[in-house]
This record gives C-alpha cells, structure tokens and sequence, in this order.
DNA sequence: CAAATAAACTAACGGTTGTTAGTTTTGTTA
DNA sequence: TAACAAAACTAACAACCGTTAGTTTATTTG
C-alpha cells in the first residue's frame, strides 16, 4: 500500500490544471491556490515546474512504451494485438484522463527531457505501425494505406481522455468491446 | 482577388506559433519578431492578443458548421452524407493545419467569445450525431453505441492537422478515399 | 522532552508579460 | 508638393512570472 505523498498532491492536481487551461497558462500560484498553501512551499517538494510537467508525463509514457513492447513480443494474431492495444488505452485512459492532456498536446514544454519522451512515443509507434503491416502481409487486415490506418487507429485512442470523463458511468470493459467493434469492423452493415 | 493585408500576416504566422507552443507560451514579441516588426506594431492592426486568437478560430468553426449544416439538410444516403462529412474535414485541414491546432486546443483562451464557438461546435456534433443515428435506424449503419462511433470517427478528423503537414506530397483526394474505406468498412479482411 | 527534520510561511528578486502613449517614418492622394 | 493617413518606431507602465532566501511552525524520532 502505498500513501500518497505531497509530491503526488502536486503532480495530479497540476495534470487537472493543466489540461484544463494549459501548461503556460498554469501559475505556480495557480497550483499552490488548488492545494490552499503558497507558491513558495511547493518548492519543499518539486524542483521546478518543468519537472512536475515531467512527473505528470514521463511515468504514463514509459507505461504506454512496457505495455506495448509486452503486446508485441506475444504470440498472439495480429487483430488480438490490435484488440490488447486497445484495452492498453482505455485502462491507461481511464485512469489518468489528466494526465494524458499533458501527454499529447505539452510535450514540448519538456525542454531537456523532451528528446526521451520522443523516443517512448517513437518506440511504441513503430512497435504498432509492425503490427499493422503485418496484419495487411498474413491477410488478416484489408489491404490499406497502413499509416492512414495507424494515424486513423491512434488518433481515436489518443483522444479517449477528452471523452472519458464526459460520460458518467463508462465501463472500461465496455467502452473496450465497442471500440474494438468500431475501429476493426467498420461501422457499416454488411 | 483578395489582397493578404497585414492583419492577415499576423493572423496567419500566429496560427502557427499557437500550434508549435501553445496560445498561453507566445508572446506579442514573439508574434512581432517572426514579421520583423516589433510589438506595440501589432496593435496597429489588431485589438489584442485575444483578439488574434478569434480570427485564427472563429472564422475556421464557422466554415465547419455551414459545411455541415449544407451536408445535414442534403437529400443523400447517411453513409454518402459520412463520406461528405470527411471530404469536409480533409478539405478543411490541408488547407488550414495550423488554424486546426487552436481550434482544437486553445478555445479555452477566447473568454467572451469562447460561449459562441461552444455554440458552433455543439450544433455541429448534433448534426453528426443525427446523421450516424439515422443511418443505424435505417440499417445503412450496423447497431452500435453511437456516442462511441461518433467520438471515434469525430477523434479521427480533428487530429488531421497533425499528421498532414508531416507528410509531404499527401494527395486530398486520395486521403479522404482511404479515409473513408478505413472509417466506415474497418480495417479487418473479410 | 529535546533534537532534528519536514513543510509551511513572508518577502523579495530580476525578468517578462500585454498593452498604452506619444512620436517618427513611410506611402498615398489631391 | 503639400496634406493626410497608415504603419512603423521608442519608451514605459503596472501586473505577473518562476524562483530564492531566510524564518517560523508543525511533526517525527531518539
């Protein structure tokens, strides 16, 4: 069991912040306001505000990164890897729906860090893009531009965090089950 | 033939600095040094920060909604509407992949104007999400949750203006075709 | 309970922010 | 060419920024 430290008070309530308004637009007074103390004493706890941008995106890309490399060294057919990606974004999402606004849109604010955070989001892009690929060469996905189908694929799964905490009373497991429906079957009727 | 006066420049160069920083991390001297002019020049041909910010946004969401609505009111089929719907997108973000970051990112800044583009965006998803309701009645569209294949399809389109100005030489057309095989018959090989 | 540590505080710093006022330069029109 | 308008300039403003230094208060530990 482990408690929740001050530190960890700081870094989820500046996810909140900054999805909400942006990291530049986020004061350090901003976010010693949300937590009742000043701006000064959040020093006793992060070394910057850079570095709680880090804290808030380094730890959930590496967990994109693990689980994707563990999706793609298994054994499985390329459409259950596909289905095991998608779960890996609606837990992921559904658990740090804050966080993940910093993920993709205030990257670039990481300044020193940012060229590790690149490498994370490349490594788990290409790991996909080969499973695409693959799917099309065995016959198991349709013949496809397969960046369309992987820019298409990531775009919707990269969004989920703007979607999640709009709906109330999401199942993960359902809204899983229904996005995989979606995005491998289409949505026509055939 | 319309001429790009000056306020066009400003609008256009600080589309493009919105979408590599953020709203909130450009300054005025930021915008004024990418026209070799210096700030207080700006104001000349703009009212405020904020007021660069409508431009970039308001005139973009208002082609989106007579876009849609010009579609919506149509006589064609849901599944030629969606095809529409995509063109519409595609169109819209070749010709405009900086404006599409503020647009999709930075709304939050425009304060008093932030109520009218709420307004735009939520009658355009209302008549998004009509169409793919009817299409599910009418049994064009296969039975699914559709909040879900509306946020999927939805997610898709708005991030184009990521990945279109990384790929060099992408085609419209083509583009919206492969698009809308991907979107709407899925990805799986039957 | 004394000592040590953690975590809050006040006050202030040097720099940057959007914006204004007033002035000069540039370009157009009568 | 004189007069006018447009668009640039310099200088400065009050407010706010992230951060530091030094101090006080609260909590933990020996």
């Amino acid at each position: 069991m482990k408690k929740t430290t001050r530190k960890d008070q700081i870094v989820k309530i500046s996810a909140k912040l900054f999805k909400e308004k942006g990291y530049s637009a986020v004061t350090m007074r901003d976010i010693a306001k949300a937590l009742d103390i000043k701006a000064a004493s959040l020093y006793n706890h992060i070394a910057s505000k850079q570095d709680i941008l880090k804290y808030v995106i380094i730890s959930i890309a590496e967990e994109f990164t693990a689980g994707m490399n563990s999706i793609y060294n298994s054994s499985n057919t390329s459409i259950d890897k596909l289905h095991q990606i998608i779960s890996l974004h609606v837990d992921i999402a559904y658990r740090n729906p804050y966080e993940m606004a910093s993920l993709n849109n205030h990257w670039m604010h990481l300044e020193k860090d940012v060229t590790y955070y690149l490498e994370l989001r490349d490594s788990y892009e290409d790991n996909f893009r080969s499973i695409i690929i693959n799917g099309i060469a065995t016959g198991e996905l349709a013949k496809a531009n397969s960046e369309v189908v992987l820019f298409s694929i990531l775009s919707t799964l990269r969004n989920l965090y703007l979607w999640i905490p709009k709906k109330e009373d999401v199942n993960p497991q359902e809204l899983s089950d229904n996005l995989s429906q979606i995005l491998i079957n289409g949505i026509i009727n055939k």
